[in-house]
RNA sequence: GGAAGCGUGGCAGAGCGGCCGAAUGCACUCGCCUUGAAAGCGAGAGACCCGCGAGGGUCCGGGGGUUCGAAUCCCUCCGCUUCCGCCA
């Protein structure tokens, strides 16, 4: 969320860098809004300190003052409630429209609206060559006998996943060598709710504008919703805090599940494990001085990239189109992972800052030595999601004969390092 | 799910319906003292909102009510603790 007089103020240049994500902002609307809300709530300011006076005064009035003194007081009350009543509209209209407006992208960004528009910042390995056909996860996953996305279906319906025998044994090595990384990096882990209340969603973004996202259970009058990342937990631990500057950054991370409805994404990827509704992530969150935050976001990237090579995996680092970074975020790097299968490159983990625009929502302060409070900055990225990286694994290491070579690092985690078809 | 109790500042803990944003202690900041530290002494210090400022307002779990006036009374919701039941 923004601070409106921050985005009204022309040097801020927010109705251009909104532009670019295709957001118009209506600032004559929200000047007045915000105008006629400060003006509501001076007024019962005014009535209220009139009101206190004149309660005051009751007490130390003679009885024949004292009638009309109350009298006024009722009165003065009234101006209060109705101010009070105005002010409460305000704001929450207020509320609405702040809660709506997206992040200002950062400059920095390339022009465009798609994936297609992100400029590449560099590649790591090559392409795996192959002398055969290679397959794609999917099929392999089938032949190797680790995964049966039919029954899955039988289950729970499309954009679900089985796995069997060395494929969950190789999710479960997956989650554990991210951890570990992770620890190795300095995050702390946490084990974290996946089901969380509304206000937790509204601090990282999700909500309002993307409820149509996320999946939501009810029972009785209480509603929660099902994480779609860790980040959302992760970053809302410290919502309404005020953190001393000089413990940050804080940098943590948890392997969750992770649910996504999807909405607006039919026909894409239906094969295989690129998009399903339920997957599970290893997720890193930084909370960090707002001074330094990009800074952060490339050491935060650099911890994402260990990850990828670490496992001998092909990819390449992008920085996304102004257009196409989430709602929340003002900058955006994607890590690419190469697919054999579909000979191409495929987002496997996007590295984020935040700005101090989810701290606002999530109330997230900060407060320095010389007692200066502030925002603080979030930021977030992937390391790893397991699917998606079991996919890449996969159709990276297969072989001639239908074989798949496990990564070396990640050996000791698996206690076998090839899979071979039943 | 049933019963009882409790929710006050970073923590602990006072608080007759007006003099309470709130005693006191600890923790904290700055000075003095000390070779240094501790102790001791002195001073200071809450958060948030509106306002260029002066200043004003709000906040004693949340919401509502009574009253000229509520941390103090009433209602309600939430949370915590203990006991019972149920369960992994």
């Amino acid at each position: 969320m923004h601070d409106p007089r921050v985005l009204l103020d022309p040097t801020t240049d927010a109705v251009r860098k909104l532009a670019r994500r295709g957001f118009h902002l209506d600032v004559e609307s929200l000047e007045k809004l915000l105008a006629s809300r400060n003006s509501a709530i001076h007024r019962g300011d005014e009535a209220r300190a009139e009101a206190k006076r004149t309660a005051a005064a009751v007490r130390s009035a003679t009885t024949e003052e004292r009638p009309a003194l109350v009298e006024q007081a009722r009165e003065l009350k009234a101006v209060v409630t109705a101010a009070e009543t105005e002010t409460r509209q305000l704001e929450a209209q207020l509320q609405d429209v702040l809660l709506g407006i997206p992040n200002l992208p950062a400059d920095e960004l390339p022009d465009g609206a798609s994936d297609a528009d992100a400029e590449v910042v560099r590649s790591w390995g090559e392409p795996t060559a192959f002398d055969f056909t290679p397959l794609d996860h999917a099929d392999l996953g089938e032949r190797l006998g680790i995964l049966d996305l039919a029954r899955a279906t039988k289950l729970a319906g499309p954009r679900f996943a089985v796995l069997r025998g060395k494929g969950p044994a190789l999710e479960r090595a997956l989650a554990r060598y991210f951890l570990d990384l992770a620890a190795e990096h300095g995050y702390l882990e946490f084990s974290v709710p996946t089901l969380v209340n509304r206000e937790t969603m509204t601090g990282t973004g999700q909500l309002p504008k993307f409820e149509q996202d996320l999946f939501k259970t009810g029972v009785g009058d209480r509603e929660l919703y099902l994480i779609p990342t860790a980040e959302v937990p992760l970053t809302n631990l410290h919502a309404r805090e005020t953190l001393a500057v000089e413990d940050l950054p804080l940098a943590y991370t948890a392997h969750t599940p992770c649910f996504r409805s999807e909405a607006g994404s039919y026909g894409k990827d239906t094969r295989g494990l690129i998009r399903m509704h339920e997957f599970s992530k290893v997720e890193l969150v930084r909370i960090v001085d707002p001074a330094r935050s990009r800074e952060e976001l490339e050491v935060l990237l650099g911890h994402a990239e260990a990850v990828m090579r670490g496992l001998g995996l092909a990819y390449r680092v992008v920085k996304l189109a102004a257009g196409d970074i989430g709602f929340s975020a003002e900058f955006t790097y994607d890590i690419e992972v190469w697919l054999p299968g579909q000979q191409r490159y495929r987002e496997i983990a996007s590295a984020s800052d935040f700005g101090t625009f989810q701290a606002r929502r999530a109330g997230i302060r900060t407060k320095a030595k010389d007692g200066t409070r502030g925002f603080a900055a979030t930021l977030n990225s992937s390391g790893m999601p397991i699917g998606r990286t079991l996919v890449a694994v996969l159709e990276q290491g297969q072989q001639a004969d239908g074989s798949v070579r496990i990564p070396e690092a990640l050996v000791p985690y698996t206690g076998f390092d090839v899979l071979t078809p039943d």
